[in-house]
DNA sequence: TGTACATCAGTGAACGCGCGTTCACTGATGTAC
DNA sequence: TGTACATCAGTGAACGCGCGTTCACTGATGTAC
């Protein structure tokens, strides 16, 4: 009986999400209408996907942590797939945020930009190994013909790198170039996240390599240049 | 009637792949005793990888295929992941065979070799883009500590490289330009069959970019090697 | 300010489904006598 | 060569489960008068 009236909320779903809360310092009971669900259905899917893989989500999970019925999320979208492409989406907006942020405080255009760039890049692979490997999976991508969500993320880091090309005088081949220095900054990602330097190289230090490579692959394509010249 | 007396195969599964076949010339009737079930779901698992992905791959449908029933693999295996963690394994013991091959074509400790090692890398993953992630995803990782899979296929790719560093003399950081030059094909790889150059630079020539970048990694890491000296 | 009403975000129960795994069993095969 | 028996790879039916999605509903909210 005491319980009764001691506890207003029912605890039962674990690490249940609310959304918008009107009075925050008041006891927080459970409205009918939920203020902000799909705000709150995209958070939760995003930390589902995080703390498990996108292969392992459901849709059912993503309704306990937002403590909403599982019919609910179709009032606002059009099925798992749709919540699934959205976090897929934000993942790339997130992403190419902490790229431009990396390029900005390194200043566009200099070669301490491209490295910060690619450090930043495997920093948020490294970070959300799960939502990144669900970034780039067929799962992710989405089902009608919308834009594809990474477009912008690899756009920008293609076109950063054409900068510094162009500014340097390496024109010739600048995005033959920015392709190649991405290519490595993924392929390093990959297997940073998948534990393969640990199996076969486990001293390997990260950020050596990194700007080892950003360097070696730069002056390549200069040599290469000059040689044309 | 007719039908019953020309027809003893029964043709209900699809794509059924049966075992030995102990009398070929004969017409195939299905034996309580499979053969080689092991073998025989090993391969239906291995098509459905392939097919499917390995997160939509269901225990069920390769008894379909094998033509068994759903209980019929806990003769032969521990449970489903078992038979995941063996595809990823014959996985990485192809793409090895198809490494060696290329680098015995082109002479061990050449830079062809190296080349035509990260051209065999590639080309395995855009043949078979399903099991190539699969290899590389949480799901065909050994759930015992076993030893792991893609080990000895990494240490191929690093010691032939490190072989072709030692023959020209830039023996300095060898390993580390091993490693430089797998990241860089592997991200290739990741890239290509996520579809994401299409993307953004659709008129990439992956030959061009990995024989280049692969110019480019080791000019890189000479000229190093000889300002350090 | 009060009342009637339309809207629509949420409920809760149900659906059909197919999964992975277990169980007692059955029948083909190999071996010992 | 024939028979009895142990083995064990397969069966088929069942289990419990949790999923994605649909449905008629309900009740909070905003608006028109």
């Amino acid at each position: 009986l005491a319980s009764l009236s001691s506890a207003p909320p029912p605890a039962d779903a674990p690490e249940r999400v609310d959304g918008a809360d009107a009075h925050p310092g008041f006891a927080r009971r459970p409205r009918y209408h939920h203020g902000d669900l799909r705000e709150a259905l995209i958070t939760a899917t995003h930390q589902l996907v995080v703390e498990r893989g996108g292969e392992h989500f459901t849709l059912a999970d993503a309704c306990r942590v937002a403590g909403v019925s599982t019919a609910a999320p179709y009032k606002h979208f059009r099925d798992k797939q749709e919540l699934l492409e959205i976090v897929c989406q934000r993942g790339f907006d997130r992403m190419t945020e902490k790229i431009v942020g990396a390029v900005q405080l390194n200043g566009s255009g200099t070669r301490a930009a491209i490295e910060a760039m690619g450090r930043a890049y495997v920093t948020f692979a490294r970070t959300e190994p799960a939502l990144f490997r669900h970034m780039f999976s067929p799962q992710g991508e989405p089902s009608a013909g919308d834009d594809l969500p990474g477009k912008v993320c690899f756009a920008t880091v293609i076109a950063e790198i054409e900068r510094y090309s162009a500014t340097v005088g390496i024109a010739t081949d600048a995005r033959a170039l920015a392709v190649q220095l991405w290519t490595f900054v993924h392929g390093l990602s990959c297997l940073l996240i998948d534990g393969a330097y640990e199996k076969v190289a486990p001293d390997v230090d990260i950020d050596h390599l990194l700007s080892v490579a950003t360097a070696g692959l730069l002056d390549g394509a200069a040599q290469a240049a000059t040689r044309r010249a």
